[in-house]
DNA sequence: AGATTTTTTGGCAGCGCTACCAATTTCAGT
DNA sequence: ACTGAAATTGGTAGCGCTGCCAAAAAATCT
């Protein structure tokens, strides 16, 4: 293996000269730069940053722990994530907790041992554990798409709760009032609960029950979503709208209508949240929240990166009317 | 910083030992252990593995450099390669090349630097540079979700020219004569380029033509497979038959005749690629090919895990004839 | 030319851990 | 109790790099 004293030696050189030729920092004459950075050619030398790391401390290494890889959600954030990163030279490193509190734990710990600049995390519920080893790692956290709650250090997102209700008074407004909603397990995602409470709070503000509920015990999914609606319809056939609990559910619901003949939304209005490229395109653009998952993931690191101080970021979110609803 | 020095003089112990408790390996009492672990906990130690990777040669570090997290095609394979890793203490860093050979050589040398126990690449099309690093660093290199080339040290995935052949000849088989191909960027996206490849020879092979072909610059998306089906469409309006790059594309496309009232198969058989689910879930579940993503990425961890000998591993894929052809 | 400042350079002590080896303790077996 | 073997333990030399400091070289000024 080429290590930077055999770098210096074929450049006869010291080995300090190397590290601060290689790291651009201190001063060095053009000769000896030169002189190194043949040798560096030459040998084929790639820098040690295990090393690196040891022996500076910043390790340049930004951990993100995600929910799941299979909701686009996740993907968007780290997209924006890494996009950022990448320009400043950190490295992503990830895993996936199923949202399993238990499993972020664990994977918390993990990743705290390659002593990470910063944790991205989603959300606010953690387990005890979790939390103390976040706050004793002095390690910056950031926790995202979610602001209902306390957060640890740094917040980025929007409120879901806020968006439940904007969802619920928008269907209110164009008159609906036989509501229903089709979700997925809510102890899981709890994004996904709060924005159901936000929904559920501002009907009942109106004096509107929320007629029925169908909850998928797993995952969100396109199926999950076309057989919720399914059951829901199965049961209270006089329902004028249904609140999905995200959009990959919604379209589920809404090919479900499109495969049997139901008029939207002249006999039933879907709503979703997410607002995904893919329901722009449906033949009717589905009716949705439209989330900044990509800047959320962008502004995180922005954030870690900038050393910013500890605080909370709205981003905000957009009602698309869509032609569902 | 809580060191291991620290929890050996806490626990009144040896750091060697401390070591090897916390690692389980060599022997110790069962009252030593306790009492490290006691320290352990009291301390709030994390081990710092930075430095143990340092000290020990192995990273237990897996690269990923995939083209795109837009595509669910690479976050199903980061899915699968991710599950496996963890249940063997492993992690996963990643990075993101947006399909550019310039951007994978940079992004894999700034992953070479972590010294990774392998690096995952999609494909065989890399720049002379990037394989050269690859061979000099000594580390496993899996190339994924292509066997359509010569592979570096393992390869895992299937063939996209058998796979683009398949499609023309289920067409074919179908009677359809006259058939258009609705595609995205050949250059960057070279694994769609063989398909089309193969989809093309296939034809030719039986004497018939590819009547006329619609490609749109940038990335694969259901709309950019809309309006591209809508411009093929009104060169060639008498086409029986679109084969698309992917089944984002080929969802567009099925959007596009819903909305316009084309009967599908009757009037236009659309064909996709890929095998999405949600592909399953439309009123008529699309034509297309299911591709082993997820098992791509769990069989290429697996390999690299159990440090398997250089190979090439055929996944295959599976036809799903769907309602759409 | 000599003195002083500035730039460039090399040496070396860690960073926190693991691997190896030698020292110590424990445990059987006589 | 005594010996050899087995089980435990601690000491210490790195892993490859960076940061600090002092030495050397070059540049600038009397």
């Amino acid at each position: 293996m080429v290590t930077l004293a055999k770098v210096a030696e074929a450049a006869g050189v010291g080995e300090s000269t190397v590290s601060r030729v290689l790291r651009n920092h201190g001063s060095f004459s053009r000769k000896t730069r030169d002189r190194v950075m043949e040798a560096v050619e030459r040998l084929g030398y790639v820098p040690n940053r295990i090393a690196g790391t040891l022996a500076s401390a910043g390790s340049r290494l930004v951990a993100l722990v995600i929910p799941s890889l299979t909701n686009i959600v996740f993907a968007d954030v780290l997209r924006g994530a890494s996009g950022i990163l990448e320009e400043s030279q950190h490295q992503a490193v990830f895993s996936v907790t199923d949202y399993d509190p238990e499993k972020e734990e664990a994977l918390v710990a993990a990743m705290l041992a390659w002593r990470p600049t910063a944790v991205m995390l989603a959300g606010f519920e953690h387990t005890e554990s979790t939390v103390k080893m976040l706050r004793a790692s002095g390690c910056r956290v950031v926790e995202l798409l979610d602001l209902d709650g306390t957060a640890l250090d740094l917040a980025v997102g929007f409120s879901n709760r806020a968006a439940g209700a904007a969802s619920a008074d928008f269907l209110l407004r164009r008159g609906y009032r036989r509501i229903g909603y089709v979700g997925h397990d809510p102890d899981r995602d709890t994004r996904a609960a709060k924005r159901f409470a936000g929904f559920r709070e501002t009907l009942g503000a109106a004096g509107v029950p929320l007629v029925d509920r169908e909850i998928h015990a797993g995952a969100s999914s396109v199926e999950s979503g076309r057989s919720g609606l399914e059951r829901l319809l199965a049961r209270t056939p006089d329902l004028d709208a249904v609140y999905f609990s995200n959009d990959d559910m919604a379209l589920g619901g809404y090919f479900h209508c499109l495969a049997h003949g139901i008029p939207i939304p002249a006999r039933l209005a879907l709503f979703g949240h997410n607002g995904l490229d893919i329901g722009r395109v449906t033949p009717q653009p589905l009716s949705t929240i439209r989330t900044p998952r990509v800047v959320t993931g962008q502004v995180a690191a922005e954030l870690v990166v900038a050393d910013a101080p500890s605080q909370v970021v709205d981003l905000g979110f957009e009602l698309i009317e869509g032609a569902t609803a």
